[in-house]
DNA sequence: CACTAAATCTGACAATGTGTCAGAATTCCA
DNA sequence: TGGAATTCTGACACATTGTCAGATTTAGTG
Protein backbone atom coordinates (compact mmCIF):
# COMPACT_ATOMS: atom_id res chain seq x y z
CA UNK A 1 0.00 0.00 0.00
CA UNK A 2 1.12 3.24 -0.45
CA UNK A 3 1.62 5.55 2.08
CA UNK A 4 -1.12 7.18 3.32
CA UNK A 5 -1.41 10.94 2.36
CA UNK A 6 -1.53 11.16 6.53
CA UNK A 7 2.07 9.91 6.46
CA UNK A 8 3.00 11.75 4.03
CA UNK A 9 2.14 14.98 5.57
CA UNK A 10 3.19 14.31 9.16
CA UNK A 11 6.65 13.01 7.67
CA UNK A 12 7.06 16.43 5.25
CA UNK A 13 6.99 18.11 8.60
CA UNK A 14 9.40 16.72 10.42
CA UNK A 15 11.57 16.78 7.48
CA UNK A 16 10.93 20.23 7.42
CA UNK A 17 11.51 20.79 10.96
CA UNK A 18 15.11 18.73 10.72
CA UNK A 19 15.98 21.11 8.02
CA UNK A 20 15.70 23.96 9.64
CA UNK A 21 17.42 22.95 13.00
CA UNK A 22 20.33 21.73 10.51
CA UNK A 23 20.82 25.86 10.42
CA UNK A 24 18.88 27.86 13.20
CA UNK A 25 18.23 27.04 16.77
CA UNK A 26 14.76 25.59 18.96
CA UNK A 27 14.46 28.87 20.12
CA UNK A 28 13.50 30.55 16.24
CA UNK A 29 11.26 27.10 15.71
CA UNK A 30 7.56 28.49 16.06
CA UNK A 31 4.82 26.30 14.68
CA UNK A 32 3.69 29.30 12.15
CA UNK A 33 7.42 29.36 10.68
CA UNK A 34 7.89 25.93 10.52
CA UNK A 35 4.53 25.66 8.51
CA UNK A 36 5.25 27.98 6.80
CA UNK A 37 8.31 26.28 5.19
CA UNK A 38 5.24 23.26 4.06
CA UNK A 39 2.66 23.64 1.77
CA UNK A 40 0.29 22.71 4.84
CA UNK A 41 -1.22 25.48 7.01
CA UNK A 42 -0.57 26.23 10.73
CA UNK A 43 -3.30 24.23 12.27
CA UNK A 44 -2.46 21.04 10.16
CA UNK A 45 0.71 20.70 12.82
CA UNK A 46 -1.93 20.18 15.14
CA UNK A 47 -2.94 17.38 13.33
CA UNK A 48 0.08 15.19 14.21
CA UNK A 49 1.57 17.09 16.98
CA UNK A 50 0.58 18.01 20.29
CA UNK A 51 3.32 20.98 20.56
CA UNK A 52 6.69 21.93 19.75
CA UNK A 53 8.13 20.27 22.35
CA UNK A 54 6.17 17.24 21.46
CA UNK A 55 7.64 17.31 17.81
CA UNK A 56 10.78 17.37 19.64
CA UNK A 57 10.01 14.16 20.91
CA UNK A 58 9.09 12.63 17.96
CA UNK A 59 12.33 14.06 16.13
CA UNK A 60 14.92 12.33 19.08
CA UNK A 61 12.85 9.36 18.92
CA UNK A 62 14.13 9.10 15.22
CA UNK A 63 17.62 9.57 16.14
CA UNK A 64 17.65 7.58 19.56
CA UNK A 65 18.17 3.96 17.88
CA UNK A 66 21.04 5.03 16.53
CA UNK A 67 22.78 5.95 19.15
CA UNK A 68 21.64 3.03 21.33
CA UNK A 69 23.40 0.82 18.81
CA UNK A 70 26.83 2.38 19.28
CA UNK A 71 26.47 1.10 22.82
CA UNK A 72 26.22 -2.27 21.63
CA UNK A 73 30.36 -2.95 20.94
CA UNK A 74 31.35 -1.83 24.74
CA UNK A 75 28.28 -3.42 26.74
CA UNK A 76 28.00 -7.09 25.18
CA UNK A 77 30.86 -7.94 26.60
CA UNK A 78 32.73 -9.83 23.33
CA UNK A 79 36.38 -9.34 23.29
CA UNK A 80 38.44 -7.11 25.39
CA UNK A 81 36.86 -4.62 27.67
CA UNK A 82 39.28 -2.15 26.20
CA UNK A 83 38.82 -2.78 22.39
CA UNK A 84 34.76 -2.98 22.76
CA UNK A 85 35.13 0.14 24.42
CA UNK A 86 37.09 2.10 22.16
CA UNK A 87 34.84 0.99 19.16
CA UNK A 88 31.18 2.24 21.37
CA UNK A 89 33.02 5.77 21.71
CA UNK A 90 33.89 5.91 18.44
CA UNK A 91 30.79 4.47 16.90
CA UNK A 92 28.84 7.25 20.06
CA UNK A 93 30.95 10.46 18.14
CA UNK A 94 30.13 9.16 14.78
CA UNK A 95 26.31 9.28 15.56
CA UNK A 96 26.55 12.13 17.46
CA UNK A 97 28.05 13.91 14.42
CA UNK A 98 25.18 12.71 11.87
CA UNK A 99 23.06 14.03 14.14
CA UNK A 100 24.23 16.93 16.04
CA UNK A 101 21.59 19.68 15.21
CA UNK A 102 18.80 17.66 15.99
CA UNK A 103 20.82 16.60 19.86
CA UNK A 104 21.48 19.57 20.65
CA UNK A 105 17.88 21.14 19.43
CA UNK A 106 16.35 18.69 21.66
CA UNK A 107 19.15 19.31 24.61
CA UNK A 108 18.04 22.98 24.08
CA UNK A 109 13.84 22.65 23.94
CA UNK A 110 13.86 20.15 27.03
CA UNK A 111 13.67 22.26 30.27
CA UNK A 112 11.04 24.33 28.38
CA UNK A 113 8.51 21.71 28.84
CA UNK A 114 8.14 19.18 31.45
CA UNK A 115 7.48 16.14 30.07
CA UNK A 116 10.24 16.13 27.19
CA UNK A 117 12.61 17.09 29.80
CA UNK A 118 11.69 13.99 31.12
CA UNK A 119 12.33 12.42 28.49
CA UNK A 120 15.63 13.55 27.57
CA UNK A 121 16.55 13.05 31.41
CA UNK A 122 15.52 9.62 30.97
CA UNK A 123 17.44 8.96 27.75
CA UNK A 124 20.17 10.39 29.34
CA UNK A 125 19.77 7.92 32.77
CA UNK A 126 19.21 4.64 30.61
CA UNK A 127 23.37 5.05 29.74
CA UNK A 128 23.62 5.60 33.27
CA UNK A 129 22.43 2.55 34.60
CA UNK A 130 23.74 0.06 31.36
CA UNK A 131 27.00 1.56 32.05
CA UNK A 132 26.99 0.97 35.87
CA UNK A 133 26.35 -2.27 35.09
CA UNK A 134 29.19 -2.84 32.95
CA UNK A 135 31.78 -1.37 35.26
CA UNK A 136 30.13 -3.36 38.17
CA UNK A 137 31.40 -6.51 35.74
CA UNK A 138 34.87 -5.30 35.10
CA UNK A 139 35.18 -4.66 38.37
CA UNK A 140 34.51 -8.23 39.51
CA UNK A 141 36.90 -9.39 36.99
CA UNK A 142 39.34 -7.18 38.66
CA UNK A 143 39.99 -4.82 35.75
CA UNK A 144 38.56 -1.89 36.96
CA UNK A 145 39.29 -0.42 40.58
CA UNK A 146 36.84 -0.20 43.30
CA UNK A 147 34.45 2.33 43.41
CA UNK A 148 30.81 3.42 43.39
CA UNK A 149 29.70 2.36 39.41
CA UNK A 150 26.65 4.66 39.19
CA UNK A 151 27.64 8.83 40.14
CA UNK A 152 31.07 7.18 38.20
CA UNK A 153 28.82 5.74 35.22
CA UNK A 154 26.93 9.29 35.66
CA UNK A 155 29.62 11.66 35.38
CA UNK A 156 30.75 10.11 32.22
CA UNK A 157 28.31 10.38 30.42
CA UNK A 158 27.46 13.99 31.25
CA UNK A 159 30.92 14.23 29.87
CA UNK A 160 29.71 12.53 26.65
CA UNK A 161 26.69 14.59 26.67
CA UNK A 162 28.13 18.19 26.98
CA UNK A 163 30.97 17.77 24.98
CA UNK A 164 29.17 16.17 21.60
CA UNK A 165 26.44 18.46 21.77
CA UNK A 166 28.91 21.72 22.31
CA UNK A 167 31.14 20.35 19.67
CA UNK A 168 28.82 18.72 16.69
CA UNK A 169 25.19 20.84 17.68
CA UNK A 170 26.17 24.17 16.46
CA UNK A 171 27.03 25.18 12.39
CA UNK A 172 30.53 24.29 12.08
CA UNK A 173 31.34 21.37 13.43
CA UNK A 174 34.71 20.50 15.54
CA UNK A 175 37.08 17.91 14.63
CA UNK A 176 35.81 14.41 15.36
CA UNK A 177 39.24 13.21 16.22
CA UNK A 178 39.86 15.79 18.89
CA UNK A 179 36.22 15.11 20.78
CA UNK A 180 36.72 11.16 20.22
CA UNK A 181 40.43 11.11 21.93
CA UNK A 182 39.37 13.31 24.94
CA UNK A 183 36.73 11.71 25.91
CA UNK A 184 38.53 8.10 24.85
CA UNK A 185 41.30 9.39 27.08
CA UNK A 186 38.92 10.03 30.62
CA UNK A 187 36.89 6.78 29.98
CA UNK A 188 40.07 4.59 29.43
CA UNK A 189 42.10 6.65 32.46
CA UNK A 190 39.17 6.06 34.81
CA UNK A 191 37.83 2.36 33.82
CA UNK A 192 40.83 0.71 32.89
CA UNK A 193 44.38 2.15 34.79
CA UNK A 194 45.98 -0.60 35.19
CA UNK A 195 46.07 -1.37 31.00
CA UNK A 196 48.89 0.84 30.71
CA UNK A 197 49.02 0.36 26.99
CA UNK A 198 45.39 1.76 26.86
CA UNK A 199 45.41 4.49 29.21
CA UNK A 200 49.06 6.11 28.57
CA UNK A 201 50.59 5.08 25.06
CA UNK A 202 47.90 3.94 22.61
CA UNK A 203 45.63 7.05 22.60
CA UNK A 204 47.69 8.98 20.82
CA UNK A 205 47.97 12.68 21.48
CA UNK B 1 24.22 56.96 52.04
CA UNK B 2 21.25 54.52 52.53
CA UNK B 3 20.42 52.87 49.38
CA UNK B 4 18.25 54.44 46.71
CA UNK B 5 14.96 53.40 46.38
CA UNK B 6 15.66 52.57 42.78
CA UNK B 7 18.25 49.70 44.40
CA UNK B 8 16.02 48.78 46.96
CA UNK B 9 13.46 47.44 44.14
CA UNK B 10 16.04 46.11 41.97
CA UNK B 11 16.89 43.93 44.75
CA UNK B 12 13.71 42.79 45.94
CA UNK B 13 13.32 41.78 42.48
CA UNK B 14 15.99 39.54 42.22
CA UNK B 15 15.39 38.18 45.42
CA UNK B 16 11.95 37.63 44.31
CA UNK B 17 13.29 35.41 41.31
CA UNK B 18 15.57 33.96 43.56
CA UNK B 19 13.28 32.59 45.39
CA UNK B 20 10.76 31.56 43.02
CA UNK B 21 13.33 29.40 41.33
CA UNK B 22 14.29 28.06 44.50
CA UNK B 23 11.22 25.48 43.68
CA UNK B 24 10.13 26.07 40.43
CA UNK B 25 11.83 25.56 36.90
CA UNK B 26 12.90 28.93 34.96
CA UNK B 27 9.87 27.86 31.96
CA UNK B 28 7.54 28.72 34.91
CA UNK B 29 9.07 32.08 35.17
CA UNK B 30 6.86 35.11 34.08
CA UNK B 31 7.46 38.62 33.97
CA UNK B 32 4.15 38.91 35.80
CA UNK B 33 4.01 36.46 37.94
CA UNK B 34 7.19 37.31 39.04
CA UNK B 35 6.22 40.76 39.89
CA UNK B 36 3.12 39.53 41.62
CA UNK B 37 5.01 38.14 44.19
CA UNK B 38 6.70 41.62 44.86
CA UNK B 39 4.98 45.04 45.81
CA UNK B 40 5.69 46.56 42.26
CA UNK B 41 3.71 46.42 39.13
CA UNK B 42 5.10 44.46 35.85
CA UNK B 43 6.64 47.45 33.95
CA UNK B 44 8.47 47.97 36.97
CA UNK B 45 10.26 44.44 35.73
CA UNK B 46 11.25 46.71 32.97
CA UNK B 47 12.94 49.64 34.38
CA UNK B 48 16.01 47.56 35.74
CA UNK B 49 16.09 44.64 33.24
CA UNK B 50 16.03 43.81 29.91
CA UNK B 51 13.54 41.11 30.05
CA UNK B 52 14.04 38.18 31.86
CA UNK B 53 17.28 36.27 29.85
CA UNK B 54 19.03 39.82 31.53
CA UNK B 55 17.56 39.11 34.76
CA UNK B 56 19.08 35.40 34.72
CA UNK B 57 22.57 37.03 33.41
CA UNK B 58 22.21 39.44 36.62
CA UNK B 59 21.64 36.63 38.97
CA UNK B 60 24.55 34.54 37.19
CA UNK B 61 26.65 37.06 38.00
CA UNK B 62 26.04 37.18 41.19
CA UNK B 63 26.89 33.58 42.01
CA UNK B 64 30.09 33.94 39.62
CA UNK B 65 32.62 34.89 42.02
CA UNK B 66 32.19 32.45 44.43
CA UNK B 67 32.65 29.79 41.75
CA UNK B 68 36.10 31.24 39.84
CA UNK B 69 37.14 31.49 43.86
CA UNK B 70 36.70 27.84 44.57
CA UNK B 71 39.37 27.02 41.40
CA UNK B 72 42.22 28.81 43.04
CA UNK B 73 43.22 26.40 45.31
CA UNK B 74 44.09 24.02 42.01
CA UNK B 75 45.00 26.66 39.86
CA UNK B 76 47.55 28.50 41.98
CA UNK B 77 50.34 26.06 42.01
CA UNK B 78 50.76 26.03 45.79
CA UNK B 79 51.36 23.04 47.18
CA UNK B 80 50.94 19.42 45.61
CA UNK B 81 48.83 19.20 42.62
CA UNK B 82 46.69 16.24 43.83
CA UNK B 83 45.98 18.25 46.74
CA UNK B 84 45.36 21.25 45.48
CA UNK B 85 42.93 19.90 42.95
CA UNK B 86 41.14 17.62 45.64
CA UNK B 87 40.70 21.00 47.33
CA UNK B 88 39.28 22.86 44.26
CA UNK B 89 36.69 19.69 43.20
CA UNK B 90 35.64 20.14 47.13
CA UNK B 91 35.03 24.00 46.85
CA UNK B 92 33.82 23.54 43.55
CA UNK B 93 30.75 20.92 44.75
CA UNK B 94 30.31 23.30 48.18
CA UNK B 95 29.31 26.23 46.28
CA UNK B 96 27.29 24.45 43.30
CA UNK B 97 25.41 22.60 46.08
CA UNK B 98 24.53 25.95 47.43
CA UNK B 99 23.60 27.94 44.10
CA UNK B 100 22.24 24.56 42.53
CA UNK B 101 18.77 26.25 41.57
CA UNK B 102 19.91 29.19 40.43
CA UNK B 103 22.59 27.76 38.02
CA UNK B 104 20.40 25.27 37.13
CA UNK B 105 17.97 28.00 36.12
CA UNK B 106 20.48 29.90 33.81
CA UNK B 107 21.45 25.97 31.88
CA UNK B 108 17.75 26.01 30.93
CA UNK B 109 17.52 30.23 30.20
CA UNK B 110 20.51 30.00 28.27
CA UNK B 111 19.33 27.76 24.82
CA UNK B 112 16.21 30.44 24.99
CA UNK B 113 18.17 33.73 24.16
CA UNK B 114 21.52 34.41 22.27
CA UNK B 115 22.82 36.48 24.48
CA UNK B 116 22.60 34.64 27.77
CA UNK B 117 23.56 31.41 25.48
CA UNK B 118 27.22 32.80 24.86
CA UNK B 119 27.32 34.53 28.38
CA UNK B 120 26.88 30.64 29.49
CA UNK B 121 29.02 29.49 27.42
CA UNK B 122 31.87 32.10 27.67
CA UNK B 123 31.54 31.20 31.15
CA UNK B 124 31.95 27.45 30.74
CA UNK B 125 34.99 27.77 28.50
CA UNK B 126 36.52 30.59 31.05
CA UNK B 127 37.14 27.48 32.72
CA UNK B 128 38.36 25.04 29.69
CA UNK B 129 41.28 27.81 29.32
CA UNK B 130 42.21 28.04 32.95
CA UNK B 131 42.69 24.09 33.64
CA UNK B 132 44.00 23.38 29.84
CA UNK B 133 46.65 25.51 30.91
CA UNK B 134 47.31 24.27 34.26
CA UNK B 135 47.13 20.50 32.47
CA UNK B 136 49.86 21.77 30.19
CA UNK B 137 52.33 23.05 33.04
CA UNK B 138 52.21 19.68 35.18
CA UNK B 139 52.79 17.88 31.62
CA UNK B 140 56.05 19.82 31.19
CA UNK B 141 56.68 18.94 34.81
CA UNK B 142 55.99 15.50 33.94
CA UNK B 143 53.44 14.07 36.63
CA UNK B 144 50.68 14.17 33.83
CA UNK B 145 50.31 11.99 31.03
CA UNK B 146 50.92 13.73 27.43
CA UNK B 147 47.63 14.56 25.57
CA UNK B 148 45.82 17.50 23.92
CA UNK B 149 45.10 19.32 26.79
CA UNK B 150 42.11 21.86 25.96
CA UNK B 151 39.82 19.06 24.68
CA UNK B 152 40.06 16.95 27.88
CA UNK B 153 39.69 20.62 30.02
CA UNK B 154 36.48 20.56 28.12
CA UNK B 155 35.39 17.76 28.55
CA UNK B 156 35.94 17.17 32.33
CA UNK B 157 34.54 20.79 32.60
CA UNK B 158 31.17 19.67 31.01
CA UNK B 159 30.84 16.86 32.83
CA UNK B 160 31.32 18.79 36.25
CA UNK B 161 28.66 21.53 34.46
CA UNK B 162 26.64 18.45 33.74
CA UNK B 163 26.70 16.40 37.30
CA UNK B 164 26.44 19.06 39.39
CA UNK B 165 23.39 20.81 37.56
CA UNK B 166 22.14 17.40 37.43
CA UNK B 167 22.40 16.17 41.30
CA UNK B 168 21.93 20.11 42.73
CA UNK B 169 19.72 21.76 40.30
CA UNK B 170 15.89 20.49 41.38
CA UNK B 171 14.41 20.01 44.43
CA UNK B 172 15.77 17.14 46.44
CA UNK B 173 19.52 17.05 46.03
CA UNK B 174 21.58 14.41 45.78
CA UNK B 175 24.37 13.40 48.21
CA UNK B 176 27.06 15.47 48.11
CA UNK B 177 29.78 13.24 49.22
CA UNK B 178 29.12 11.13 46.20
CA UNK B 179 29.03 12.98 43.64
CA UNK B 180 32.91 14.99 44.50
CA UNK B 181 34.04 11.36 45.00
CA UNK B 182 32.72 10.44 41.44
CA UNK B 183 34.38 13.72 39.74
CA UNK B 184 37.03 13.01 41.96
CA UNK B 185 37.95 9.76 40.42
CA UNK B 186 37.50 10.98 37.26
CA UNK B 187 39.60 13.86 37.35
CA UNK B 188 42.56 12.24 38.99
CA UNK B 189 42.35 8.92 37.03
CA UNK B 190 42.66 10.71 34.07
CA UNK B 191 45.13 13.71 35.48
CA UNK B 192 47.62 12.04 37.70
CA UNK B 193 47.06 8.16 37.11
CA UNK B 194 51.33 7.98 38.02
CA UNK B 195 50.28 9.01 41.63
CA UNK B 196 48.75 5.75 42.56
CA UNK B 197 47.80 6.42 46.56
CA UNK B 198 45.79 9.46 44.69
CA UNK B 199 44.10 7.73 41.88
CA UNK B 200 43.50 4.22 43.45
CA UNK B 201 42.91 3.78 47.07
CA UNK B 202 42.91 7.60 48.51
CA UNK B 203 39.56 8.43 47.16
CA UNK B 204 37.79 5.72 49.44
CA UNK B 205 34.69 4.00 48.01
C1' DC C 1 -19.14 6.74 -12.95
C1' DA C 2 -21.65 8.88 -8.98
C1' DC C 3 -22.10 9.11 -4.27
C1' DT C 4 -20.89 9.33 0.40
C1' DA C 5 -18.38 8.60 4.56
C1' DA C 6 -14.03 9.24 6.32
C1' DA C 7 -9.90 11.54 6.27
C1' DT C 8 -7.55 15.68 5.74
C1' DC C 9 -7.11 20.48 5.92
C1' DT C 10 -8.07 25.61 6.98
C1' DG C 11 -9.90 30.42 8.43
C1' DA C 12 -11.03 32.58 12.33
C1' DC C 13 -11.23 32.94 17.34
C1' DA C 14 -9.91 33.41 22.37
C1' DA C 15 -6.22 33.40 25.48
C1' DT C 16 -1.61 34.35 27.25
C1' DG C 17 2.55 36.69 27.59
C1' DT C 18 5.70 40.35 25.85
C1' DG C 19 7.68 45.02 25.58
C1' DT C 20 6.67 50.06 25.40
C1' DC C 21 4.65 54.14 26.03
C1' DA C 22 2.70 58.71 28.10
C1' DG C 23 1.74 60.36 32.10
C1' DA C 24 0.81 59.81 37.35
C1' DA C 25 2.85 59.50 41.83
C1' DT C 26 6.73 59.81 44.82
C1' DT C 27 11.00 61.25 46.51
C1' DC C 28 14.61 64.43 47.48
C1' DC C 29 17.04 68.57 48.10
C1' DA C 30 17.63 73.64 47.38
C1' DT D 1 7.73 74.53 50.58
C1' DG D 2 8.42 74.18 45.52
C1' DG D 3 9.79 71.90 41.65
C1' DA D 4 12.86 68.85 39.16
C1' DA D 5 14.32 64.17 39.04
C1' DT D 6 13.31 59.69 40.05
C1' DT D 7 10.31 55.96 40.37
C1' DC D 8 6.22 53.74 39.15
C1' DT D 9 1.80 52.27 36.54
C1' DG D 10 -2.46 51.68 33.38
C1' DA D 11 -3.26 50.82 28.93
C1' DC D 12 -1.80 49.65 24.37
C1' DA D 13 -0.01 46.98 20.17
C1' DC D 14 2.04 42.84 18.97
C1' DA D 15 3.37 37.92 18.52
C1' DT D 16 2.42 33.21 19.37
C1' DT D 17 -0.30 29.55 20.97
C1' DG D 18 -4.00 26.02 20.80
C1' DT D 19 -8.81 25.01 19.32
C1' DC D 20 -12.83 25.04 16.92
C1' DA D 21 -16.61 24.43 13.24
C1' DG D 22 -16.86 23.76 8.82
C1' DA D 23 -14.74 23.38 4.00
C1' DT D 24 -12.22 20.42 0.96
C1' DT D 25 -10.23 16.30 -0.66
C1' DT D 26 -9.66 11.32 -0.84
C1' DA D 27 -10.94 6.63 -1.40
C1' DG D 28 -13.99 2.95 -1.45
C1' DT D 29 -18.76 1.12 -2.83
C1' DG D 30 -22.94 0.31 -5.45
Amino acid sequence: MPPSKAAITRSAILDAGSVFLETRPFRDLTVGGLMATTEYSRPTFYLYFNDLHGFMETLLDEVKVGIVEGARAWLSNEGDAVGGLRQSLTTLVDVAHQHGPILKAVADAAPGDARLERVWETFLGSFDEVVSARIAQDQAAGITPDFEPLPVARALNRMDAGMLIHAFGSGEKAPKDAVLSAIMRVWLSTLYPFDAAASIENIGR
